[in-house]
DNA sequence: TGTGTATATTAGTATATATTCATATAATAA
DNA sequence: TTATTATATGAATATATACTAATATACACA
């Protein structure tokens, strides 16, 4: 008689589990990447417009936003030369504002 | 006339909810804590047996267990000489859960 | 073709992080 | 007391990370 896998016996994660869940929360762990998604809330933004916004260099927050793409966590449109980007992760979405939530009381 | 401030307009987050934001997701960031909070969801573990069920240093953990305890994620009781560690925040151990549910296909 | 604008990339640097070894502390038993 | 066991701590090191300045690329338009 076997207990479903996921009750009783806590297996060791296998290692692509724990990189996807790592990576993940690091792109949950910092304060400028938590500020861009912030914004990327409710509406879509072009890089500069985030930059602008937060204070930040455009090299920092294309750099950043690269991290994002690249954990499929944002996506972009083109309109010319300016990128638009939006959020992409309605899970991690979920969890950032539940964590922002609960952290702050305003 | 004001909306509630969780709508419309994005307000840039304050800084103190930023850190504790950046922080909790920076205890779920690492492979090795991951590791540690996995074996922790249905049961209490001292040191010792962390460390030899994950092939770890008991240094390593006893690090590992400190910075979750200062994020007060884990607690411990004592037991002699034996200190046995658990769980400490729901809401972390439920977004840990979900996100390796959603990673792993087992 | 050139010019201007928006974004991406590269390389350098400073800081943060995880791990390890060696040692310290704490509780217990003899 | 001393010895033993379990855990914590401090210092050193290697790696990872975030930011910046400078430059490259991509697109639009004259």
């Amino acid at each position: 008689m076997e207990e479903n896998n996921s009750s009783e016996v806590a297996k060791d994660l296998d290692e692509e589990t724990l990189f996807v869940v790592s990576q993940t929360f690091k792109a949950l762990s910092d304060p400028t990447r938590i500020r861009i998604l912030h914004l990327l809330f409710h509406k879509e933004m072009s890089v500069n417009s985030i930059a602008e916004t937060l204070h930040l260099r455009q090299s920092t927050v294309s750099h950043q936003l690269r991290f994002l793409k690249n954990l499929r966590l944002v996506k972009f449109r083109r309109e010319g030369t300016t990128l638009y980007y939006s959020h992409d992760d309605e899970h991690v979405m979920h969890m950032l504002k539940q964590t922002i939530d609960h952290a702050c009381h305003n």
